[in-house]
DNA sequence: TTAGGGTTAG
């Protein structure tokens, strides 16, 4: 090793915190202590205490800087600041603390990590202090200082405080006014942000591509799309039609105003993409349930040759989840595997939830048990697996490992609709209406509309449909479309049609483009005899314009999707498809099937009408299954509507005959098919 | 010190 000076021993250090190198880091030290004798000198002991704060190895950094006699403001901000970076808050300000207790004045660098510790703690009181303090050392009107209590107070949610620290700033660059402005926005505050927008370009102010974006947050926030649309004309005057930041923006400002086209347009126009693009344009398509498309874009950046990051991955695989695209999402698995990403939070959370999703629960617990990180949305997602899958004890028994798992990670509100939900599909009545009754007091959360919209549905699947009705009625508040939607479910199972046109009735006052809900109803009239009601509704259905969407199926065969609508013969194996259905179709008569023709159009004979079920798009995409997916191996399908009354039962039927296990996904939930029997109860 | 994209329910 050649000699080294303090210089370079210094840029060594340098190094190993530009290449997040700790093992270059401690080589560095130890080079360090073989070349020079203690006491160091203390830019160097600076240095040091940096580096391992960065590195995040904060013992060492504590060492380090206990072993450096003259300790100035540097050293400490070093170590404060190693720690914010590292997410390590509490530490942070304890370091602070420390720094005061020994009368070392905090500095420009020191009050904007002290400031973003309490606000990531969301301690206001401490912020508060600090900003005393600040105050009292003359730092506040320094713009860096300023602008992190600024940021702190919002946070905190002390919004007052923020306007007056942002009114008294003396030289208020670009960065304060973006700060307002996107925290106005992250605070639910959209049309102040506009408003300061407009303040700024008063004052003579240049926006810059991050003002653009908070704009454009403001304008998603509050739906206006218009406002958004000149803003684009703006940005474009201005010169930043070419700035990939302000165009993703766009992207995610059209999506989130379900202008999808102009997202895309937006899209197609970027010169040079950048990841965030990609991911955008995925979001977008996924918002807006269009998650085949959002499945294209990731096959598109892996035909460009890019490599997807965890983002894009996570994103995709909540595609797989949304169309039981098990296929696609095992590769994407070992695509994660490969680039090394399986560990990250979102992307295990998201493989958790496409594996419960398409139902091999095995693969979901192997991940979620493997996953060394999760939040509650990992836990939810595995709850919500076994929901679907109709285990309401397993589910309940998680709820336990997650409420003693070790007092970080709390139930939330979704991991109580997750419970419930697993109770009514179980249909564990009492248990779901004890964690209904109890939620307030023992989990501190406030049953809102898809709680109770879950205990609809667990009265209502039980079959106690006046109850639900009740039920209902009591609500504290409007009941809502999901509320609404369970009690005609009920009443469509339990043939109930006079409480099903109630529940109707609301449901196209509150959606009323919503055909399913028609559909359902004039069903029911059907169901009962009651024709001439059937008729009526599909008339107004007619009048009112509402079209029934097509329905489709699919199924995936050796990463080939065959889709398939009703009375469908262009596949190219059509014959022997035709030859499966026959074959089953008998097999089943055989066996004294019936179909059910209340689902078929009621205005046919009844021979029409057997006909008209047997070729519904689930059933031919059964019958393709059948042939192109060797015994043994579960067939999947997915059906863009829900899954007619017919096929149901005769799929359950059919699982029985051919002995092999059948999967269907369907716009409103997942059901398993073996031995003759559904892990969803008397679904119709 | 400001910003752009992701995971869970129904």
């Amino acid at each position: 090793m050649p000699f080294l000076n303090t210089n370079s021993l210094a840029s060594l250090v340098e190094s190993a915190v530009s290449t997040h190198s700790s093992h270059l880091g401690r080589a560095a030290h130890a080079q360090i202590i073989k070349t020079l004798d203690a006491p160091l000198p203390s830019f160097l002991s600076n240095h040091l205490v940096n580096m391992y704060s960065k590195l995040d190895l904060p013992n060492s950094a504590l060492l380090v800087l206990s072993l450096t006699p003259t300790r100035s403001v540097v050293t400490w901000t070093s170590l404060i600041a190693g720690s914010v970076q590292n997410g390590h808050f509490a530490p942070a300000l304890l370091h602070f603390a420390n720094m005061l207790r020994e009368c070392i004045q905090p500095n420009d660098f020191t009050f904007p990590c002290a400031f973003k510790a309490s606000a990531s703690l969301l301690f206001p009181v401490t912020g508060k202090q600090v900003h005393a303090i600040a105050v009292k050392a003359g730092q506040i009107r320094d713009v860096f200082v300023g602008c992190g209590c600024f940021d702190m107070y919002c946070k905190t949610g002390l919004w007052d405080d923020a306007s007056q620290v942002f009114d008294e700033i003396p030289q208020r660059n670009i960065v304060m006014w973006n700060a307002y402005m996107s925290n106005a926005v992250l605070g639910g505050r959209p049309r102040h942000a506009i408003v300061k927008f407009m303040d700024f370009l008063g004052v003579g102010g240049k926006p810059d591509s991050i003002t653009f974006c908070a704009f454009l947050n403001a304008c998603s926030d509050m739906w206006v799309l218009e406002l958004g649309r000149q803003l684009h004309g703006f940005v474009i005057r201005y010169g930043f039609g070419n700035d990939v930041s302000v165009m993703n923006g766009l992207i995610d400002f059209y999506g989130k105003c379900r202008d999808v086209a102009s997202s895309a347009i937006v899209f197609d126009r970027i010169s040079r993409r950048n990841d965030v693009s990609w991911c955008s344009m995925m979001a977008v398509y996924m918002q807006n349930d269009e998650e085949e498309k959002a499945c294209e874009v990731f096959l598109q950046v892996r035909k460009v040759g890019l490599e997807p990051n965890d983002f894009m991955v996570s994103t995709v695989l909540s595609a797989c989840a949304g169309l039981s695209g098990f296929e696609l999402g095992r590769s994407v698995h070992a695509l994660a595997v490969r680039i090394c990403v399986e560990g990250n939070i979102f992307v295990g959370s998201a493989l958790v939830d496409m594996y419960g999703k398409c139902g091999i629960i095995n693969d979901a617990e192997r991940i979620f048990e493997e996953m060394t990180n999760r939040n509650s949305v990992t836990w939810n997602a595995m709850i919500s697996g076994y929901a679907h899958q109709g285990h309401a004890d397993m589910a309940l028994a998680l709820f336990e490992d997650m409420r003693s798992d070790n007092g970080e990670i709390t139930p939330n509100y979704v991991t109580l609709v997750c419970l419930l939900s697993a109770c009514s599909r179980a249909g564990a009545v009492q248990k779901g209406i004890d964690i209904f009754e109890s939620m307030r007091k023992r989990f501190g959360i406030e049953p809102g509309p898809e709680h109770y919209a879950c205990v609809v549905d667990l009265l209502g699947r039980a079959g106690l449909v006046e109850h639900a009705y009740e039920f209902v009625k009591k609500m504290p508040f409007q009941p809502t479309i999901s509320v609404w939607g369970a009690l005609l479910g009920a009443c469509r199972m339990y043939r109930k049609p006079e409480l099903g046109k109630i529940a109707a009735d609301n449901l196209f006052k509150l959606d009323p483009n919503d055909s399913g809900n028609h559909v359902v109803l004039s069903n029911m009239f059907a169901a009962a005899g009651r024709w001439e009601e059937a008729t009526l509704v599909r008339k107004e259905m007619k009048e009112v314009g509402i079209k029934k969407g097509t329905g489709y199926s699919w199924i995936t065969v050796k990463n080939a999707v065959h889709v398939f609508h009703a009375k469908d013969t262009s596949h190219e194996r059509n014959s022997e498809i035709q030859g499966m259905l026959a074959k089953l179709r008998k097999e089943m008569e055989e066996a004294g099937y019936n179909p059910d023709t209340n689902f078929a159009l009621f205005d046919l004979e009844e021979e029409e009408k057997i006909s008209e079920v047997w070729y519904h798009s689930e059933k031919i995409a059964l019958a393709f299954g059948l042939i192109a997916i060797p015994p043994g191996v579960p067939i999947r399908i997915t059906k863009n509507l829900r899954i007619c009354g017919d096929c149901h039962s005769a799929i359950k039927f059919i699982s029985g005959i051919v002995g092999r296990e059948i999967i269907v996904r369907d716009n409103n939930r997942f059901h398993r098919f073996k031995d003759g029997l559904c892990s969803c109860r008397d679904y119709w």
